[in-house]
DNA sequence: TTATATACGATATATTTAGTCGTATATAAT
DNA sequence: ATTATATACGACTAAATATATCGTATATAA
């Protein structure tokens, strides 16, 4: 019920935590995982889709791990949440358009309306908000 | 993700339903599952907690049914849906105070704001106003 | 007495979310 | 070269939640 998923949690953990290291230090996923206390491979995942997204940078081997790479103030949580994990709609329909009442339904046009408010309020929120 | 779940829809439907029949008229679940293809039992255990809510008024036997007992345009949809599902929590920690990185979760308290701005969203609108 | 409708607990199914496993690849250090 | 460490990535499993069904009881109008 109206509640965001580990998996935006945990990427939003980390891209704030990786924030805050000195430039050029790369932060190997196990450590964030043990700090956090966050299961080591969803979050290895986690960080290789944020990777793949370029939002952070990898390094592979020892030594290796993960530096952030963008600009975290100009990345809203609407943006972000999309980016993770597809289209918000606090209905089916207002994301998908499928709706097996499609011709009576009444309240489809509010609750896009709400939904459109809910997505202003994230919009309202950068990542570097979240410290 | 950031979804209502359809026992709070179906709910919202019935009431904006019930609320446009003339007064002194019982209308019976079924019809109102048919009309909006939702399952009839489950709209009934639906209509029977908004019964015990004290939202509608029932009445058994043939021409029975369920009746608007309350002003919807008093109960908005933050109050609305607590009632019917519980507490209002983007992450676990906001509603419920257990988080497993309790020391050094870093993001808990901006999560807390956000949600708390979805729930003034919420406030702002009455039940009334989804037709 | 019968048909219709609510009341309510128990159970089953489906979907989504969360977490695990296995294998491959890159690279620093020895 | 070999080893240890770390990312990359697909397949799979488990848990939680949401959705739907079943069975039985009760009330009441016709």
């Amino acid at each position: 019920m109206l509640k965001l998923t580990k998996k935006v949690e945990y990427a939003l953990i980390s891209l704030v935590h990786l924030s805050e290291q000195d430039d050029n230090v790369f932060f190997p996923a196990s450590k964030i995982a043990e700090k956090y206390a966050i299961p080591n491979e969803i979050l290895a995942k986690i960080l290789q889709q944020l990777s793949s997204l370029n939002m952070i940078k990898s390094i592979k081997g020892p030594k290796g791990g993960y530096k952030i790479s963008c600009k975290i103030s100009s990345i809203n949580m609407f943006e972000f949440i999309e980016l993770i994990e597809g289209p918000i709609g606090i209905v089916d329909c207002v994301a998908s358009n499928d709706c097996n009442a499609i011709d009576c339904c009444s309240i489809k046009d509010p609750m896009t309306k709400i939904n459109n408010q809910i997505i202003e309020t994230l919009k309202g929120i950068t990542i570097d908000q979240l410290r």
